[in-house]
DNA sequence: AAGTGGTCTAGACCACGCA
DNA sequence: GCGTGGTCTAGACCACTTG
């Protein structure tokens, strides 16, 4: 009596995938409470169990918060605290990084080898390239190189290039970052960005971003300059 | 009919409460295979489910792994994979580091009030002091001030100051770790072991190592040297 | 074939938040 | 008091692994 399992997936993942559609789509806004488990379970006709386990699953990739008494509530991907969850790089205080952002340069290309391999797309895919500066009051503190799969993103406005938005923009649901950790040469473009001679130190901060469905959405390589020092003391 | 619960806390915490002190005691080693889930069930008087959702969180927690028809096993915490996943720091290649390590200096003194806060202990609590370097073939990388709770760790064997044998050897479960990066200027004590100026840049690692119950196991400032270029290129 | 973990069900009761 | 999510149960069946 219960549901064919045609993908030979879980029932409560399918329901997962379902419910994540309707974030996505916008059918449900943040902010908004949704149904409660047993009227869910009633409409997908399954048990109140699974839909349980299905929105244990949103509530872990942060789509959704539960609450006791309250009911179920759809996060807002753009609020603080779930856009900057990715960024582990932090300022002086442990807060993100709340500088100036300036975009320079917005483009389309063909991907490189590189740049296939993160974004687990065939090499000359077309993909936007972002070129950006961080920066602390005057100073440069960081130049990034975003690449975002063209496929996903048809359209690039200029006005906003944040990674939450244009994802919320299109209907995708990030879900995990991988980020690397290194210390590397400063390339040229970065270089002259923040204003120090080629091929000097940097950290390095290489990352991918991820759907909930585990798609590539982002590769960023920021490079961030060490040259001089802005944070507290140690000890 | 269903048990009492004295502490306020749900039974399937509680089972993984005294499961988790089975294997932190050695009563379960590690590689071994533990008993099924119904008769583990049988075994503390509940039902099947509950003692599966016991489980599932010591498999998040990292302490065993299921797979289905085979059994439950007892994962190896001093394992690779297992003790290298609290390291965000990577090598050219994207693998931890793997240098060479030297323990400098093993002590013991009062906490300061950084330690205090970092470690939840009152100020002057006893702790261990170790400072070490990372090298890298020749040339120091990183110089680290590593801070532990006497209380936690009643003698220190100079032989291995990895964490993940302490931690094992004193019968202490792993569990996550809060890691903050920034830059600084180096202390006088990491300029020396790093061979660089008082006060030139370096990479700050600022991490805290917890339990599985949330109590702060060791307190790493590590300071990592840019001086020169170790790694890959750009592109 | 036997044994394991994985999924799913249907229903009971508890703890919390609110009107 | 009512509706919500959180816990717990008892049992069925499925999928995988091994002898």
């Amino acid at each position: 009596m219960s549901r064919v399992q045609l993908a030979m997936k879980p029932i409560y993942q399918q329901l997962r995938d379902l419910l994540a559609e309707r974030i996505a789509k916008g059918d449900w806004k943040p902010g908004a409470i949704i149904p409660n488990e047993g009227d869910l379970a009633r409409e997908f006709g399954v048990s109140a169990g699974t839909m349980r386990k299905a929105l244990s699953l949103l509530e872990n990739e942060h789509l959704i918060t539960r609450r006791q008494g309250r009911g179920t509530f759809i996060n807002d991907p753009v609020a603080e605290g779930f856009a900057d969850r990715f960024c582990s790089i932090r300022g002086a205080n442990g807060k993100p990084m709340a500088g100036r952002v300036v975009a320079s340069e917005i483009t389309q290309a063909s991907a490189t080898a590189t740049e296939a391999q993160r974004l687990q797309l065939t090499s000359g895919d077309a993909v936007w390239h972002i070129r950006r500066v961080r920066f602390d009051g005057d100073s440069a503190l960081m130049y990034e190189e975003v690449s975002l799969p063209a496929v996903l993103f048809p359209a690039l406005s200029e006005s906003s290039t944040r990674i939450v938005l244009l994802a919320h923009q299109y209907g995708l649901l990030l879900g995990r970052a991988e980020e690397k950790l290194s210390i590397g040469a400063a390339s040229e473009a970065a270089a002259e960005a923040l204003q120090i001679p080629a091929g000097s130190p940097v950290i390095v901060l290489d990352r991918v971003l991820r759907t909930i469905d585990g798609r590539p959405v982002e590769w960023r390589l920021a490079q961030c300059r060490v040259a001089t020092c802005y944070l507290a003391q140690i000890h």
